[in-house]
DNA sequence: TCTATAATTAACCAATTGGTTTAATATGAA
DNA sequence: TTCATATTAAACCAATTGGTTAATTATAGA
């Protein structure tokens, strides 16, 4: 199975970012390949519900699955993830814009060591 | 209630993130401060069903909200998306390496028209 | 063939999610 | 005060999620 049989790419890869474990498990994949035993090491869980993550990994298509005898090492594919940082990104003027204006604000409250002087000032 | 509460963050945004209707608002709030009402335009849900996903939003800290009379106007925050963001971007390279090993092979298919000649060229 | 290891499936369970309808609350205006 | 509008809360429901244990499948090796 080519798993990705997804009709909504943004969702499914979304849900799969947002457990914890599951980004572990990328976070892991990111140095190289890795069996489900060798994914499974970090965390306090069966198998099984180690087994239920990868596979939400790769029905979001965020991991393919090799075969090397009984194993099945995992790697991380970054298309998806490179969609799903491609639709955040449409917002980066918002936080952009944000700080923009909070630096405004800023200065207002304390001016910069080399603005205009203060009417009341020696010199 | 400033929401945000929230543990963890990271989980809490991608969870939000990963339903289409919550997304749809948040391109809409891109646009500018919209009232429950105004949001709730598009969908064919009910008023509570449209709540319920703003108060994911704000649970998540992506939006907040205002007081205009009656109206509770609802901004966009960027913060947690831009560390939404900044998550993801540390696999970059992932799939920049692998674009690039793609264009490599590619090239070893069919090799540029600028490449050495091929032996049984004429010139 | 038998055994050990790797991984998945099946069956189950509690908690969460995304929706509903009905009821309640908050605010401005007649 | 009464009414209309905007929004949220409560109670409910079906589907999904994230976990469990027990059973099954696949493969290599003795």
């Amino acid at each position: 199975m080519q798993a990705q049989t997804n009709f909504d790419i943004l969702s499914a890869t979304f849900a799969a970012l947002a457990d914890p474990t599951r980004r572990a498990m990328l976070t892991r994949l990111a140095l190289g390949e890795a069996s489900v035993n060798e994914l499974a090491g970090p965390f306090a869980m069966s198998l099984p519900a180690v087994s239920k993550h990868i596979k939400v990994l790769h029905n979001a298509g965020l991991i393919s699955k090799g075969r090397d005898a009984q194993w099945r090492p995992c790697r991380i594919e970054g298309e998806n993830l490179k969609q799903a940082m491609d639709w955040i990104g449409q917002y980066k003027q918002i936080w952009e814009d944000r700080l923009d204006r909070l630096d405004a604000y800023l200065l207002t409250l304390q001016p910069p060591p080399n603005s205009t002087p203060t009417p009341g000032d020696k010199t």
